[in-house]
DNA sequence: CTGGGGAGGGGGCCC
DNA sequence: GGGGCCCCCTCCCCA
């Protein structure tokens, strides 16, 4: 389930762990039946509805009193029973056959990921065929599969929501009783929880590529700490917003979201002079002063100017002949804290005295990270 | 020639 | 969006 949870817009979580929670307080009971060439599969409303923008649809618009038998005939039954596994195991398994036809009923049915995922399979299982392999596990993990689409390429603007909605053509779907598919659907936030399509999208995509870079909260230099350890230290420092993908956490949930940005690796601000991308604008202003030399920074008792403030900050150590960062396996003293790090890693990284110490003139910041 | 350090530059990302 | 801190990379100088 917690793969699951990956693909789930982060504000939906919440509720959706909520409903599940309370589903299971009241006896696992599944409170929706899906018939499918009359074969009867049960299922939670929730798991269906968080899952597939057809079912969310089709949810919303059903109070919970109205009829909870749903009818489908534009599946497949044994197609549907992969589906359904999909959607409460994060695992998918298809044969080489049915991939279009999985992809076909994923677009109907509003989920995306499953489309992509198809996709990858249908390359992977060309790819083995090429290479005359054995057939393998047909289970693919949804996070790996995503992860490696990652890996092979720049992550692509992929509206979620949208295309859900347009696969669902005329007369494509229809279920027991009448529903009118075009309207308020996610126009209503507060009724289930499921929040305005639109100003989720940016949150859908980033959760739905999931994490990017497993490596990369680590802060460089540092010893490798155990993931439980570093999280439980970083929560225990009055932060009680944690990052399920590393182990960072934050005094705000604001804090959270825009960390979060990272994982996805959207980075939706490109320069236009030399196309690199950034996660923040401020970050692609700061960037385009490299093509611009703009030099904001000036030095008051030199000529020298910069485009960073903390290089004005760092150049300022020099005129009042400031050395705070000191070596604590050494007597050197350096201007900056990144020389010192140079220093010790080429000087005494083999030392198993490991320590750096600040003079009192920097005994106010933490400098650098070191185990 | 090589290694260590000074200094500038650019990016990541927390607050 | 801005401020700020930290990191790494690179060029250069010098012992």
């Amino acid at each position: 389930m917690s793969d699951l949870l990956r693909y789930i817009d982060y504000d939906h979580k919440a509720t959706f762990l909520k409903m599940l929670n309370q589903q299971r307080m009241e006896g696992e009971h599944c409170d929706v039946v899906v018939v499918v060439e009359n074969i009867e599969f049960r299922a939670h409303r929730c798991v269906l509805a968080a899952c597939s923008n057809y079912f969310k649809k089709l949810f919303k618009k059903q109070s919970d009193e109205d009829n909870s038998i749903v009818e489908l005939d534009f599946i497949r039954s044994d197609i549907f029973e992969e589906v359904l596994n999909y959607m409460y195991t994060a695992r998918l398994a298809v044969r080489k056959k049915d991939i279009n036809m999985m992809m076909s009923s994923g677009q109907i049915l509003g989920i995306n990921f499953l489309d992509n995922l198809c996709t990858q399979k249908r390359e992977l299982t060309n790819m083995k065929t090429r290479e005359n392999q054995a057939p393998g596990d047909h289970g693919m993990r949804a996070q790996d599969a995503i992860l490696k689409e990652l890996a092979m390429e720049e992550v692509r603007k992929n509206s979620f929501y949208d295309q859900g909605m347009d696969g669902m053509g005329p007369g494509g779907s229809h279920v027991s009783q009448p529903h009118n598919y075009s309207t308020n659907m996610g126009k209503d936030p507060h009724s289930h929880g499921w929040g305005s399509s639109s100003s989720s999208d940016m949150k859908l995509e980033y959760l739905l590529y999931g994490h990017r870079d497993h490596g990369s909260c680590q802060a460089p230099g540092t010893k490798p700490m155990d993931h439980n350890a570093k999280k439980e230290r970083l929560l225990t420092a009055n932060r009680p917003y944690g990052c399920e993908h590393c182990p960072k956490a934050f005094t705000t949930a604001a804090h959270l979201k825009e960390h979060l940005k990272i994982h996805s690796g959207f980075k939706p601000h490109r320069c236009v002079v030399c196309g690199k991308a950034f996660i923040r604008g401020p970050d692609l202003k700061r960037h385009e002063r490299v093509h611009s030399n703009e030099r904001p920074f000036g030095c008051q008792m030199c000529e020298k100017a910069f485009k960073h403030k903390s290089h004005l900050k760092d150049h300022e150590r020099q005129h009042r002949g400031e050395r705070p960062f000191n070596c604590g396996s050494c007597d050197k003293a350096f201007i900056k804290a990144s020389d010192l790090k140079r220093h010790w890693n080429t000087m005494h990284s083999g030392n198993p005295r490991r320590q750096m110490s600040l003079s009192p003139a920097a005994s106010q910041q933490e400098i650098i990270a070191c185990s």
